[in-house]
DNA sequence: CCGGGTTTGTTTGTGTACAAGCAGTTTGCC
DNA sequence: GGCAAACTGCTTGTACACAAACAAACCCGG
């Protein structure tokens, strides 16, 4: 009869994602309180790359339609981005940064690469050069 | 003057992260659309531990207060789950998987091995094995 | 030039996830 | 014995995340 391979939640990578995810959130929102990380990472993609339409900008921030929306939106309600008509596509919203936006994002970068930082922590240079060109390859 | 170390997106920890899971979920709840991952972890935990308390059941998992009545909400309508009063403290729910709840775990448990094994495809035996560790001593 | 397929964005519904505040219960300690 | 502290659970509000269904606009082949 064959061996029960028995499930231990705590060996499943999702299980350990979660937890670590949580985890990195929870050191973000104690150094930036002012946007979340999802929100971060759309004023990121956004001074990397300027004014983008909603979808492309979700695309390029692995967020689906619905997802970009109500983080545009929420950022919108914040200032830091703004939405604009295209001329040459009706259907197209071009959403940019504002200079709150462009400011708050110049002034937290620092923060938020020390935050990554800590996040990793635990683990050595070399450990976490490792980790990350692993984790990079998950993606 | 400081050299500016730039601030890029997909290096990110947070953001990596946060593509794994998609890809992770994904894959489970291709897999196994019965539950969520979330509500999976739950079914696990007290196969391995019996009937526990709502909140001592929550923080095996995880999750806070808030999140474990939600996801033990939506088990008991299922009818994987049930809740019961516990006599000997009237503030403590002690929450128990049903047999349908027991049948759907052992019946999907060798599934959700697969899924985990599925999600770290992209690498090999010996880069699993290191990505595990490493991820582990992150959460 | 027109009709079908695609793209873009919106809306609704469901499911995590956490903070904060409230209420009832139990426990510990004076 | 009695009261403060701790514990357990509930509720509300906010924020991702995705599926599905829809409308408007665009594009391209015939």
């Amino acid at each position: 009869m064959a061996l029960k391979t028995a499930y231990v939640l705590d060996d499943q990578i999702g299980y350990v994602l979660r937890r670590v995810t949580q985890r990195h959130v929870s050191l973000f929102t104690e150094a930036i309180p002012q946007v979340t990380t999802t929100q971060f990472a759309v004023l990121a993609r956004l001074s990397e790359l300027g004014p983008q339409s909603q979808n492309l900008l979700g695309r390029a921030t692995a967020m689906d339609a619905a997802t970009i929306k109500g983080v545009v939106d929420r950022l919108a309600r914040q200032g830091l981005v703004e939405t604009a008509a295209d001329p040459e596509d009706r259907r197209r919203l071009t959403v940019a940064l504002t200079q709150a936006g462009a400011g708050l994002f110049d002034a937290t970068a620092a923060t938020a690469l020390a935050v990554s930082d800590r996040s990793l922590e635990p683990l050595s240079a070399a450990e976490r050069a490792q980790f990350m060109a692993l984790l990079a390859r998950l993606a």
